[in-house]
DNA sequence: CAGGTAATGATATACTGTATATCATAAGTT
DNA sequence: AACTTATGATATACAGTATATCATTACCTG
């Protein structure tokens, strides 16, 4: 309901010199007015001069500020990715990945406005290509158990990142109907566990 | 390489009465026009102007046969959806997921270049949500055994279908590198495998 | 808090791409 | 061969993007 949602502060983590206050206020303005109107009509639908009458922002000063309307997005996706890879570069141990999947759960459910919006983005700006690459090649990295006999590595790591986003994207169109508690075992089953070399141990009823 | 690519004939496969020898020729090139551009720039920078030009069509004539460029692209997708529901809806039983798999991606393999269009194109025309929600829907009504003690079978159902779009994805984006065969075994492992309820003889390891 | 700096608003303008209308011509149908 | 219909060419309206200019206002620094 609330226009008033929880957009990561749209200044990015990098080292950024402090900025004018006004420059900050617009910019906040004009990615808090994307994301409402793209909730509302959809991200390709919101024009730049929609986007500047409803942060009340004359249309040129947009410009100043980003070069198009994927600009203005990509700044927001740059905070939210750097955000998501923080909260998987913690834990090394794969026998976390409950745990890991419910944390993801657990921060998309904080932004699920934001994240409703990159994950309906369209191709042009492509919210998913971005987490695809970054987060197929983090996994790919750091997880030596990947894949099995059938299954290649390179395959089984862009399938973890696909498929996560997927699920994620099903769970925020349906209303979140299950606790981020849930979500993480399900990520862990159908997600994590096929991706894993056989081992006849872990496929054994939970009960 | 060749323009001359194995485009499904325009004409869907419902019941149309026949069409004029021009409409026919005019609909051909224009969706010909198409793929071959978005496959050189992608979908969303190509201009009607552009597919006009190259198929040789008057820009007017264009909006004579669709009402703009997704209908266009629509055109083609109802033609691969029809085809790919088919192609499914021969087996009903569930133990030649295996083989299932491999006729989805013998099917790609021949019509790669039109698959490789649609997966691309964006948000706005979303072949991927149509075929998410023809695909997940079928899937659903007709398997039994979806989901298991931890994954409910919406979950289930909507995961199959998502995950092999994004394998198809990666396998038509790194140059199908296995072949068929190996991609249905894959399908089965990764995806269907874990979908289904828990039987412990189906995870021992295949050797 | 005064003075310089920089961002903003308003306005004008150029440009690209979409979409429709009209009419003469060519191609197809029967 | 006569009728019908699609097409090409052209003109036009329109929406949205993008840049330039200048007066005004908010901000930061000393």
């Amino acid at each position: 309901m609330g226009t008033q949602e929880d957009v990561p502060s749209t200044q990015a983590g990098g080292g950024e010199k402090a900025q004018d206050r006004r420059v900050k206020r617009t910019q906040q303005l004009l990615a808090r007015a994307l994301i409402t109107l793209t909730l509302e009509k959809g991200y390709e639908a919101v024009t730049i001069r929609e986007i500047t009458r409803y942060a009340d922002i004359g249309y040129a000063t947009f410009f100043r500020h980003y070069p198009d309307k994927d600009a203005l997005l990509g700044s927001v996706l740059d905070v939210v990715l750097n955000e998501l890879l923080t909260l998987f570069s913690l834990p090394l141990v794969q026998s976390n990945a409950v745990e890991d999947g419910q944390r993801l759960f657990e921060y998309v459910q904080q932004h699920h406005e934001v994240i409703r919006v990159l994950l309906r983005s369209g191709q042009s700006a492509s919210f998913v290509e971005r987490i695809v690459a970054t987060g197929t090649q983090s996994t790919l990295a750091k997880n030596e158990q990947l894949g099995n006999s059938v299954v290649p590595r390179e395959i089984a790591a862009n399938h973890i990142v696909t498929t996560a986003i997927t699920l994620t994207q099903w769970w925020l169109e349906h209303g979140m109907p299950y606790p981020p508690q849930t979500m993480g075992k399900i990520y862990y089953e159908l997600i994590i566990r096929p991706t894993h070399a056989y081992d006849a141990t872990h496929y054994l009823p939970p009960i």
